[in-house]
DNA sequence: ACAGCGATGTTTTTT
DNA sequence: ACATCGCTGT
């Protein structure tokens, strides 16, 4: 984080070195307070100055304070900033992410919600594996309809706080799932309750229900919490808001800190609305800007402002800067991707012998699969880089499994945990054993662990074949001692036992795969990272809350990551390649939210600008591969609208001919030349050329170069198509983005239209 | 129970 | 191209 100036300013300690806006952000404690936090304006320090000042002039106790993030990371850092502030007075303070808050209020009154006190949170896999179960059960086709889908919209419902009975009428018919969406809602909560478990959703989801039911309780958190203290406001969801809401009403006295301009998680429910109707949500309320920057230069910031201005939905902030100077934000236009990323790379190189350091240079990319090109690139360059955003640490397969017998050890009613291992290792439980076990425990209204017992103790009624029944029969016993065991033994040893006898860690070392040896020795890391922790329960608890890879590598490297992964970081020198159409802005975003994905993409655009310091490099390919296939691109709308002055424009030789862009994208029909050309001159040690060279050439074809996004569909009934792996074929019917074609080898598919091109044009190719 | 094969879908990700 | 996934046949 960029440090304020050290202007001397009279008065107390914790408000040192504080500008005005920062100050009132502190200072303004009573009633509710929208801070609206500009990037790289000093929001943490503000953050913490007013914990500081709550506490330090005896407003209140640590305790009654709640401070709520959004990532445990976040989290961690802001009670590590207090805790230096104020030393040991953090003790007590209730500060943490919504879920482990909520959690934590849950445990307390789980059974008024119908829960047992030591109910599971339930990781993504085994909501999947549920949702699939009911989808199953009510013959709906999980092919038409994956269970991704399903419980993605069953968390938008959760999202908005909305229980199954909540859900109005007129959603509750919608098509997904075949109108039967509710229904899955419905049974999918009626599962999680009887195996005492419950999702991220759930959380926060039980804590409305148990506030507005229990006004008792509701009550009690009323007289703990005099101050709330939200970080990311405009990250939150509608139930996360309502949450909020209810347990400020008493004292009113919240600080929402965000900055709608960085709302990048409307796709996953956070609402955008949450921050923009702050003043009517909570009348009388406060809002203090901060926008003097402290992190990049004016014409960066001047960029970035001109592009997000482009956005209608915002409060609307003036970021400025008291330093002057600075490069403007270089765009550069390339044949390909891969001489994009050779590009990247010599400018990498360059910022190092001007004396920067690889871990101030970044690299961050639209989507995931963006980075594959540039590791190459720096891997041939022998510049040491690491990507951000693998599986992390406990969504490991193997850690997950690990975990499912420690929780069915904990939690016996866990039936999601006990699906999973019953028969991992292999034991002989195939199917028709789990079917048998299955409708007992359905029959009965009893967890599976019970329902196995019944079928093992009373052999004779046939459900299960002898050699099942032993199997199960031996799977219970071991169940048994290792529970028998936890009540008495340290946890890690309970663990080791329980990897060893059931034979889990024996399959791993069976395995001759090549990444057999990596997982034995995660789960090693596994018992080691549970030492930490009082006891199992603890440790569950962590583990479901805080889904946490420690990275351990230090040293020197360039950071590759997704833009989404980016916020809240910045860097000296940031590059943000793949600025087309049909790449960023996202189509899909296009597609499914219309103005508002664009605007939520815009705004990823402004987080990736404002992560830098000092230089930003903004970049497009004139032709690039994805799916294996060449595909023309013309730069991103975004491209044009940053201010012409804040950025200098330079094309690979011969592209777009040096009379000026005319491929007919952005605003108008260019007849000048809108942005200034300059060649730049390929160097010596690299080939010229790309290995593969693209078939399609752009100069001149302003007609094949249309974005992919502009006409939602460029096919229409009737069309003749070409698929690469069907062949050509007829288009029958457009719905969305999907076409059904009927082929003329391959009879009637339905394909998205990205996968087929017009019959003229491979005939060409 | 399991290998092998064809169909399928490839944005972003925290808790 | 490519990886994942579910089904099929042994």
């Amino acid at each position: 984080m960029p440090e304020s100036p050290a202007v001397p300013t009279a008065g107390p300690p914790w408000l040192a070195n504080l500008n005005p806006a920062q100050r009132a952000a502190v200072e303004t404690v009573d009633g509710p307070v929208l801070v609206l936090a500009g990037a790289g304006t000093g929001k943490t320090r503000v953050l913490t100055a007013r914990l500081s000042y709550i506490l330090l002039t005896r407003r209140a106790w640590p305790s009654q304070i709640l401070a709520v993030t959004f990532t445990n990371k976040a989290a961690r850092e802001m009670r590590e900033r207090v805790g230096h502030m104020i030393g040991d007075a953090v003790e007590g303070l209730w500060l943490g992410t919504f879920h482990s808050v909520a959690a934590r209020i849950l445990r307390r009154h789980a059974e008024l919600v119908g829960l047992k006190q030591n109910f599971t949170i339930l990781d993504t896999d085994d909501q999947l594996r549920l949702v699939k179960q009911l989808l199953q059960a009510e013959g709906i086709d999980d092919k038409r309809w994956p269970p991704r889908t399903v419980l993605g919209a069953i968390e938008r419902w959760k999202d908005r706080g909305l229980t199954p009975a909540q859900v109005p009428g007129d959603e509750a018919v919608g098509e997904v799932a075949g109108g039967k969406l509710l229904r899955i809602y419905e049974q999918y909560q009626e599962r999680l309750r009887t195996v005492n478990a419950v999702d991220f959703g759930d959380l926060l989801l039980h804590n409305l229900t148990l506030f507005l039911t229990r006004p008792e309780v509701l009550a009690e958190y009323h007289r703990r919490f005099k101050y709330l203290l939200v970080d990311e406001y405009q990250d939150t969801n509608v139930a996360q808001y309502l949450w909020l809401r209810l347990l400020a009403q008493e004292h009113r006295n919240l600080c929402c800190v965000g900055d709608d301009d960085q709302s990048i998680y409307g796709w996953r429910g956070a609402e955008i609305g949450n921050i923009l109707r702050f003043e009517a949500d909570f009348p009388g309320a406060s809002i203090v800007r901060l926008e003097q920057n402290y992190r990049s230069t004016a014409p960066i910031l001047a960029a970035a402002s001109g592009l997000i201005a482009k956005n209608a939905g915002r409060l609307g902030k003036t970021l400025w800067t008291e330093s002057s100077g600075g490069e403007r934000v270089r765009i550069h236009g390339l044949w390909d991707g891969e001489a994009e990323a050779r590009w990247v790379g010599e400018e990498i190189e360059a910022r190092q012998r001007d004396g920067t350091g690889l871990s101030q240079m970044a690299i961050l990319v639209r989507a995931g699969f963006q980075t594959r090109e540039f590791e190459e690139r720096l891997l041939k360059l022998g510049v040491a880089y690491r990507v951000f955003g693998g599986p992390r640490f406990y969504e490991r397969q193997e850690i997950r499994d690990a975990l499912a017998y420690l929780r069915l050890v904990h939690q016996p009613d866990d039936d999601l945990a006990f699906e999973r291992i019953v028969n991992l290792p292999r034991r002989g439980l195939g199917d028709v054993a789990l079917r048998a076990v299955h409708q007992r425990a359905r029959g009965q209204g009893a967890s599976m662990t019970a329902a196995a017992s019944g079928l093992v103790a009373d052999g004779a009624t046939g459900e299960l074949k002898p050699a099942a029944r032993k199997a199960l029969g031996l799977f219970l016993d071991d169940l048994d001692r290792w529970r028998r065991m936890a009540a008495d033994q340290p946890h890690t040893d309970v663990a080791r036992t329980v990897l060893d006898e059931s034979g889990y860690t024996r399959m791993w070392q069976a395995d001759r795969s090549p990444d057999a040896p990596g997982r034995l020795e995660n789960l090693k890391e596994l018992v080691v990272a549970m030492a930490e922790f009082e006891n199992l329960a603890g440790f569950l608890e962590h583990v479901s809350l805080v889904m946490e890879n420690a990275d351990a590598s230090g040293g020197e490297m360039v950071t590759l990551m997704t833009l989404h992964a980016a916020k809240g970081l910045e860097f000296d020198c940031v590059f943000l390649p793949g600025w087309e159409e049909g790449l960023f802005p996202h189509p899909r975003a296009l597609d499914e939210k219309g103005t508002a994905g664009l605007e939520e993409e815009r705004r990823l655009a402004y987080v990736g600008l404002t992560r830098a310091r000092r230089r930003a490099y903004v970049s497009f390919a004139a032709n690039r591969r994805i799916y294996n296939q060449w595909t023309a691109a013309i730069p991103s709308r975004f491209v044009d609208e940053l201010p012409k002055d804040m950025v200098e424009l330079t094309a690979d030789q011969g592209l777009y001919g040096s009379g000026g862009f005319q491929t007919g994208f952005g605003a108008g029909g260019a007849a000048e030349p809108r942005w200034s050309y300059a060649a730049s001159q390929p160097r010596g040690d690299v080939a010229p050329t790309p290995s593969r060279p693209p078939p399609m050439v752009l100069e001149g074809k302003s007609r094949t170069v249309a974005p992919r996004a502009a006409p939602k569909v460029p096919f229409q009934r009737g069309d003749r198509v070409f698929h690469a792996k069907f062949g050509y074929g007829d288009v029958t019917a457009v719905d969305g983005d999907k076409l059904s074609i009927r082929f003329d080898k391959a009879g009637e598919k339905s394909v998205i239209h990205s996968f087929v091109q017009p019959a003229e044009q491979a005939g060409q190719a």
